[in-house]
DNA sequence: ACAAATGATACAATTATGGTATCATTTCTG
DNA sequence: CAGAAATGATACCATAATTGTATCATTTGT
């Protein structure tokens, strides 16, 4: 079971190699280079990246990607939360077949702690303490 | 992203529906109509579990399954290994690419952080915790 | 005008998950 | 002993998620 999946991975290499050529404008082909990620996907990611306000675009001739905002700024959790989604461990697949009453269900109350701990671990980490 | 699978879902409804039935035998045939899920891969999943010493089964004519152990022996965390195997959730996609050494990985550590803690509560867990 | 970049988006391959089918073996019952 | 009712083992299949690729349109610097 991953935590972290393939795009997440990526995405996280790309947005660090940018937070330590802070002020650059980087283009996918550096990236490729730099990274060894394969190209397209690569560019997919960080398309996805720019929509969602993680990294800035600037298009034509001499363009790229460079952050939109301080490393300190960024978070895992943002990161994940693009690619994977709203991290949910809990919505009770066992409907009503293992507890009477949903209400008070021990196993969802049990997970719904652990959920809350990984979610304020992981929204904690940021860019910039990844860097040193 | 699931913490919970399909099949560790369906055991947990079987071992539960068989821990308030304690002492009882039952067969498949009783456990789908009860439970409302495939045969087949109901069958599957109970041999699973009996090959990992969770369940005890008894052939033949009037056969079926039985707990090995007692409900408060049986863990959350057993049977997501059975079907999720061991829970990973660090091992490292992002080579050195982040950090310089991933002896001292600041990630490394913090993701690490998270599993120990995800995996004491899910050890912590179980199945006589939830059926009252 | 042209080249070098990203934007958008459709498509394809691979892997993981969820599920089915079948035949062999054991055991109870008549 | 014969036959039915159960599990054991295992191979196969279907669907969905993940991990990519390819292509054409648009923007921008020279
Ligand atoms: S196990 Fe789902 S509501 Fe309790
Ligand atoms: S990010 Fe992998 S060793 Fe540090």
């Amino acid at each position: 079971m991953k935590l972290i999946t393939r795009n997440t991975d990526y995405a996280l290499r790309a947005v660090c190699f940018m937070a330590k050529h802070k002020g650059k404008v980087v283009s996918v082909a550096e990236l490729t280079r730099k990274l060894r990620v394969p190209r397209p996907f690569l560019r997919k990611i960080l398309q996805s990246l720019n929509r969602s306000g993680i990294l800035k675009s600037l298009r034509g001739q001499g363009g790229g990607f460079i952050l939109a905002k301080d490393a300190t700024q960024i978070f895992l959790m943002d990161i994940m939360r693009i690619f994977q989604g709203k991290l949910r461990l809990n919505d009770c697949l066992l409907k009503k077949l293992i507890c009477p009453n949903k209400r008070s269900c021990p196993l969802r109350k049990k997970i719904a702690k652990i959920e809350s701990y990984v979610l304020k671990e992981l929204s904690a980490i940021n860019i910039a303490s990844l860097l040193e």
